[in-house]
RNA sequence: GGUGGGGUACUCAAGCGGUCAACGAGGGCAGACUGUAAAUCUGCUGGCAUAGCCUUCGAAGGUUCGAGUCCUUCCCCCACCA
């Protein structure tokens, strides 16, 4: 079995690790390691990727893994909202994300293996009857105000304008118990997490060290972000969802095919479980021939394929090969949706869309934010309806562009579809 | 609690009573070029029934023919002091 530390540098998936025996404690013996996920969304996000590759390194190479979601520390991050309903209502809504992704991890992590066994627990449950006063006593007093204020986390926070509020404050310290209850319960004693998770992960180990006497280590991985600097899982200010439902498959699909060359084959490493050689392999043919853009192909589909499923991926693919191959003359409603599949899609009235001004309809869909929104794509030749460049923003729709009476493709700039249901 | 500074559009940031839907920069969107690229150049970037109208400058009032700009109160942030 590979060394699990050796694995995650080797694809530039490792930070930095709290204490460097974690190394020979890996090959040593089995350890349980734990990630945390906030359940903020019912769907976790590409941006989670990470954090699951991580995990899933741990349990390929042999040891227990534990995903948390912070059904807790999720309620505290988030200070909007009303306090009397909201407790209820985030803890229904916490229990139904949990659902949702552990659906999502359960596709990365094998929940049924035999020796490496996968757990999802939810800190909810520890923390929901810890009263504050019980908490202070227990946990507080184990914490120093220097060490606490000393944290980046805090101190970038101070130093800045926006200052900091005691529940963010205190939010170290919620974590680190997470840490101590999971080496209790499961005798988890490695945490994983992004290098922002730093200052969080060394206060676990801290408090570990100093109530039962043991070392825990941490592990961090590396913020992935792209060649300009933007956090990795964005695409037109949008996150990239891991659920279809939030994320169209043809959408995470395309996110991936259009990484930059720069990023890559870094992504490839990250992303994938492809052999290192093989990785390498696409990256001198890539420097040889760009423009085939081999491996985004190739990244965009194993990570659809391991995310959505081998049927999802084909479908994103025939997508593919019509959205940017030849003209759509020819080809009838049923043909156009089952191509269209995974692309956006709005329902709307045949009064909505027959004889109306085609950027009302445009704006109806929901392509454009508003109405003159959609003029001004129009006016900058951005906008086409069935594949042929609109001209005159105060064209009306025409009864005979309406496919069959049913559909209606419409497109900003060169990629983003939206199909129109008439109906 | 005291003193001082500050809250302007997605972000940063101009704005010294009318010429402010609000300079500029970044970001974003679109066009040309291209490899569904990068770089570059160009246009747009509050809403609408678009030569016009409506709603915005922390909140609410007030002064004024007229307020993002002046006054009052309140809320929030920052710094220092306590």
């Amino acid at each position: 079995m590979e060394n699990v530390i050796d694995v995650l540098q080797e694809r530039g998936l490792l930070e930095a690790v709290t204490n460097p025996l974690i190394k020979t404690a890996a090959t040593e013996r089995r350890l349980t390691v734990y990630a945390g996920f906030d359940p903020t969304s019912e769907s976790l996000q590409v941006g989670n990727f990470v954090a699951i590759m991580g995990l899933s390194h741990f349990q390929r190479c042999g040891h227990h893994v534990v995903a948390l979601v912070g059904g807790a520390t999720g309620m505290i991050g988030d200070p909007s909202g009303k306090t009397s309903e909201r407790t209820l209502l985030s803890e229904e809504q916490v229990r139904f994300n949990q659902e949702g992704i552990r659906e999502n991890l359960s596709r990365f992590l094998d929940f049924n293996h035999p020796t490496a066994k996968a757990t999802i627990v939810n800190n909810y449950d520890w923390f929901r009857d810890f009263s504050f006063i019980a908490f202070l006593r227990e946990v507080g007093r184990h914490f120093r105000m220097g060490s606490m204020l000393g944290k980046d986390s805090v101190r970038s926070r101070l130093d800045s304008e926006a200052g900091m509020s005691f529940t963010e404050f205190s939010y170290q310290l919620l974590q680190a118990y997470d840490f101590l209850h999971l080496r209790d319960i499961l005798q988890c004693n490695v945490q994983l997490g992004g290098s922002d998770q730093w200052g969080n992960i060394t206060a676990g180990t801290d408090l570990i060290r100093k109530l039962r006497g043991e070392e825990a280590f941490g592990v961090t991985l590396p913020l992935v972000c792209d060649r300009t600097g933007q956090k990795f899982g964005k695409s037109a200010g949008n996150a990239i969802y891991l659920n279809s439902a939030k994320t169209s498959v043809y959408d995470f699909y395309q996110f991936f095919v259009r990484v930059d060359d720069a990023d890559v084959i870094r992504f490839m490493k990250v992303f994938t479980f492809m052999p290192i050689e093989e990785i390498e392999d696409y990256a001198s043919r890539m420097a040889v021939a760009p423009e085939k853009r081999e491996a985004q192909i190739r990244l965009a589909e194993d990570v659809t394929r391991r995310v959505h499923g081998e049927d999802e991926l084909k479908v994103a693919q025939r997508s593919t090969a019509v959205l940017f191959g030849e003209s759509m003359d020819g080809l009838n409603a049923t043909d156009l949706q089952a191509i269209f599949a995974d692309v956006p899609s709005t329902g709307l009235v045949a009064a909505q869309v027959a004889d109306q001004p085609l950027a009302n309809v445009v704006a109806d869909a929901g392509l454009c934010k508003s109405r003159g929104e959609a003029r001004r794509l129009i006016q900058s030749g951005g906008l086409y309806l069935n594949n042929r460049r609109a001209e005159d923003p105060d064209q009306r729709v025409a009864v005979s562009d309406i496919v069959d009476g049913r559909l209606l493709v419409l497109r900003s700039g060169k990629k983003r579809y939206h199909l129109v249901r008439v109906g």
